[in-house]
DNA sequence: CAAAAAAATGAATTGACGTTCAGAAAAGCC
DNA sequence: GGCTTTTCTGAACGTCAATTCATTTTTTTG
């Protein structure tokens, strides 16, 4: 079998799993099931991953490394700082809306990996986190945003209230705009957290 | 046996399962784990509950009853909009000092039980919530909010803004004041909320 | 204090699935 | 086209822990 379609399997069943969490969570969802969607017999599974936590991991890991890509890309079209956070939020959004079977498992399951994983730590996600709060001090040092907050309280808060809006906008079907959602969030903490004149002037 | 050391015992098993939930996860976390750290046998858990789903279900019933209470006691309180906002999100973090190993449950569990227990939806999750949106309404009433906001957008984000900053101070073993985190966050959405000339004024 | 009722015990049962692996199928090679 | 190697299959195995229940212990009652 040639590498190409060897790829495209491990693609297919990484796929199915992520339909699969979404649908059951971790913990119910199984391996058979996730076979079947990807259309390969149990077996096959566990010559592409060594088990089933793995394949939450690889999941983690490998679609991490894309979204950070991305995020990276589109804030660094930013005209400001405060471009920059609104970018940040409305990219996220984006994000969700394009994939939210994979923004599902990350929201449900990344919470309690810690937990049920020994040894694996989320380090991609600190990675993105920190694209938030190297914001928030980059317009602390411009002086477009207050000093007296601490970066690391607002990268929690930010992705905390993004994460929920987008968490209850899949639960409920999907059926208002969540982009618009983003954009009000925006703005609130934009003028929360600019300095009063420059938010005047804005 | 008395009436009052029967409810004892289970409070004793409800205590322990908090306990052992938080530790391991609802998942890995063993009836017979916690039958130990209640002093029980392991049947005798089934005396007092259903079985192990119901377990968790009574943790978010009973302790969310009793922290609704507290907190419409706490913005009672309050002399304006603002403040009662101010008081929610204060009153959230002190309840989390109180007890982290209930939180960390809430937190981690809660969001997934709409997709493992089939039949339970978190109506006291929402009751909660409401008192948050309900805050918002009254400011956007007497005008010391904006109105071109959401109130369930506002009440996701400050709930999940709140819960992110909550549980990273859980993880990473509760050595920074949470309070203060929680008062530098409240101040953030106030000014983002408020309309300018009342921000300036406050 | 003995008989009846209630509560508690924990070993045995049970079902569920993740994982393995011996054999089958497919692909690569000369 | 046969031979070798790689890949795939899915039934069978093994583990693990929730739940049950026959038995024991404790409490209540008269």
């Amino acid at each position: 079998m040639s590498t190409k379609s060897k790829e495209e399997k491990r693609t297919r069943i990484l796929h199915a799993a992520i339909s699969v969490f979404a649908r059951k969570g971790f913990f119910h969802a199984k391996i058979s099931e996730i076979a079947q969607e990807a259309g390969v017999a149990d077996g096959t599974i566990y010559l592409y991953f060594k088990n089933k936590d793995h394949l939450l991991i690889s999941i983690f890991e490998e679609k991490m490394e894309q979204i950070i890509a991305r995020m990276r890309q589109e804030i660094d079209n930013a005209t400001s700082v405060s471009d920059k956070l609104r970018r940040f939020v409305t990219t996220h959004a984006r994000l969700v809306v394009e994939d939210p079977d994979l923004s599902h498992v990350f929201q449900v399951e990344l919470r309690q990996s810690g937990m049920f994983m020994k040894h694996y730590k989320p380090v991609k996600l600190q990675e993105f986190l920190n694209i938030l709060s190297e914001i928030v001090r980059e317009g602390q040092a411009t002086g477009e945003f207050k000093s007296n907050i601490a970066p690391g309280v607002i990268k929690r808060a930010v992705f905390g209230a993004l994460d929920e809006i987008a968490l209850n906008w899949i639960l409920k079907g999907r059926k208002y705009d969540l982009q618009e959602s983003a954009r009000q969030l925006a703005e609130v903490f934009l003028l929360g957290l600019m300095l009063p004149n420059m938010a005047n002037a804005g």
